[in-house]
DNA sequence: ATCCTATCGTCAGGGACCGAACGATATCAA
DNA sequence: TTGATATCGTTCGGTCCCTGACGATAGGAT
């Protein structure tokens, strides 16, 4: 049923040297996988994309949540974009210099914080991420609609198993 | 074919918001997915297994890569191990601190140095490494193993698309 | 009213990460 | 041999990213 696809050198080679250690050689794959393709894919969006606004990865994803739930607390903020909330700090600083996000306190309990987009941000969000989906079909155009879905589907059980 | 598997809350969400934007929800899905897997076995990984041993993901990606292949010229050892040669500096920088690697000069060529692992960073490699499969392992669990191989599969094909 | 404890966002310190610029070395042409 | 050009690893400036500690605020119990 699936096509052949060429293991890439590395690949090719890494198993060739980790043979024979009693290695769950399927495992190693898929998650290594994983990783490389996450990593090709944050650099070609940063690079063909976000650098053009002068937003990292992290501070897109950041404005994106903003944009799609509107303003929450610092706390939540970064639960919801996968970091911690001191990276949260300094990103949303970032962000503010370039007037992408703005601070609002909170009006009935003084520790919190509202982060917000502001209207340059909103609009920076709409333009981009319509570009930001037609690169991920890009990247997946050689994926039948199927095998995208089967590839969410397992990375969502690898989730639920870890915790995320 | 495909067992149910429920959205997280956050893609649920996401979904509903951005409906009507003429958005390709598959690719979304499937890219936006494989961050979320990357980022959470990233920490999950430096939390409960390489912290252990004061090493960052990268810092244990370089010494695996040395531990693999054997020395290697910066280079060639930044584009193996996925990150700039700039960074290399820093993470190789970092290694030689806790005297798992050292750096050796060129024979023949006075720009070029060669990085190789210690007889105690080899030491460290094995012992982790084993681990770390079996955690890769445990990540997939719920996965039957052509389903791993069909995810590894998938983002092969990704991959060579996005030319990494 | 005053502790005790929980929770908030931030800061400090250290490492990872990148692109651009740099000094050193190599190579090739004239 | 000298000069132009390419390539090597490092440095620099800026951001991201974490853990741990911190001051401020909140809220319950006494």
């Amino acid at each position: 049923m699936s096509r052949e696809v060429a293991l890439t050198r590395e690949e090719r080679e890494a198993r060739a040297q980790v043979e024979g250690l009693g290695i769950d050689v399927d495992a190693f794959a898929a998650v290594s996988n994983v990783f490389r393709v996450a990593n090709a894919v944050r650099n070609y969006m940063e690079r063909n994309l976000l650098a053009e606004y002068r937003l990292s990865f992290s501070g897109f994803t950041v404005l994106w949540v903003l944009w799609v739930w509107g303003p929450k607390e610092s706390n939540v903020l970064a639960e919801e974009s996968g970091i911690s909330k001191s990276t949260l700090t300094g990103v949303v600083k970032t962000l503010e210099g370039l007037g992408f996000a703005a601070r609002r306190p909170h009006a009935a309990d003084g520790r919190r914080v509202l982060v917000e987009a502001t209207d340059k941000g909103l609009a920076a969000v709409r333009e981009i991420f319509p570009r930001f989906n037609a690169l991920e079909g890009e990247i997946t155009r050689d994926l039948t609609t199927e095998e995208r879905e089967e590839l969410a589907r397992a990375l969502r059980v690898m989730l639920h198993t870890v915790g995320g």
